[in-house]
DNA sequence: TTATGTGAACTGCTTCACAGCA
DNA sequence: TGCTGTGAAGCAGTTCACATAA
């Protein structure tokens, strides 16, 4: 096994234990909610109440905390100050993210102006469309470009400069297409919000959020559950 | 066994097994499929076409499928508008689902004026926000009230007119008061964009879409993959 | 021959129960 | 005593493999 107790303090993620997404996807939740307590000036919490506050078992938390170290202290709980720092760290929140828009309808300059993506080193660093209209025009501090600079070679220079993450905003009519210039602009990772399946080469995450599944989902247990 | 033969045609789902949530959470993408499929002029598909254009395994199609009837004929696949029309069935999209959406932010307006939110029977039928530049005016053809309406009592006529699904996309400070107000008004089932936890009494169903999460997750994968 | 429908095996996630440490 | 950390048990979801039907 590799020598972990004599890297620097930030590597404490030296157990590189598989990591079940599930427990990734509940990583920013507890962020949240750390943050809040770190407000409300608490210095230390327990699973249990971290738990209640996530509407999630006790077990579950601890569980999902253990796969980066032993960050709790027994009897005690965890300092939430170390523990919000550590998840930061785990989540890349300390780090820079750089985030290209593709598509500035509505839902593109909602995300353009989100606080959501504004935290945790997202950056959105350009933004891009195909409709005259817009092209041109300045939202949320920056000038929207020609979706076809997505293609410029690299001797014209990098048309999206170190974008880390796509996202798609546009029409799902568009998505593929958008979707294949994101690849070969080398961009390595897709925020999919056009409800259709993406086709990508391997090696390119591809995340997917979906705003009328929730609702179907919603409607499906509605019909159960009202009959 | 119950008489399935003998029910009317669109209470197929006579079988009535407990439905799997992440069967359920496919169907959406299933029902996209088959939409596409019709407007093709496929008159039948198989679980393995069907399954790479969803990017799932055959197997899965098939016993997700099969949670709802046999609908498939061996040796030739599924007919595609019967297919469709059950799952869209199954889903409650024959039905009206009108929804309230509070807070007519970037993000709020952005999904009053979707798509996804126009097909499926879900009808954005009331608008709230509590902004006094926001109240009045009239967006995606419909006048914006303020919130405080939604917890006018009985006696003035329903706030929210049998309003299936209130949507929250406020900033988060606001959430858990406008899942209340909610409540208050009988809406039986919320789907939340804020990113905070809902405290709701049992019964009322939550869902939640979070647009930074998604981004988080990624940045976590890009920490790992790209070192 | 082709492709469904489904028991059985398997994988992954959650919860339990408790040993171990402050 | 209190609360963490974790094996073991339990449960949910996926995939396999094949009997079954057109």
């Amino acid at each position: 096994m590799a020598p972990g107790p004599l890297l620097a303090d930030t590597s404490v993620a030296a157990r590189e234990r598989r990591i079940p997404e599930a427990t990734v996807a509940r990583l920013p939740l507890y962020e949240r909610i750390l943050t809040d307590l770190l407000g409300a000036g608490t210095g230390t919490v327990s699973s249990t109440e971290l738990a209640e506050r996530a509407h999630v078992n006790a077990s579950n938390v601890r569980k999902d905390l253990s796969f980066f170290g032993s960050f709790g202290t027994r009897g005690r709980g965890y300092d939430v100050v170390s523990l919000a720092r550590q998840i930061a760290h785990t989540l890349g929140a300390d780090r820079d993210w750089p985030i290209a828009i593709v598509g500035v309808g509505n839902l593109g300059r909602a995300l353009a102006s989100s606080d959501g993506f504004a935290a945790h080193g997202f950056r959105v660093a350009s933004l891009f469309d195909v409709h005259p209209g817009v092209v041109g025009r300045t939202v949320a501090g920056l000038r929207v470009r020609h979706a076809g600079e997505l293609s410029r070679g690299p001797q014209e220079g990098p048309a999206v400069p170190a974008a880390s993450i796509g996202v798609i905003a546009t029409p799902s009519s568009a998505a593929q297409t958008v979707a294949d210039l994101l690849v070969a602009a080398h961009v390595p990772s897709i925020l999919n919000f056009a409800p259709r399946v993406l086709s990508v080469p391997e090696g390119v995450l591809v995340r997917h959020v979906d705003l009328s599944r929730e609702l179907q989902v919603m409607s499906f247990f509605l019909t159960r559950t009202t009959t």
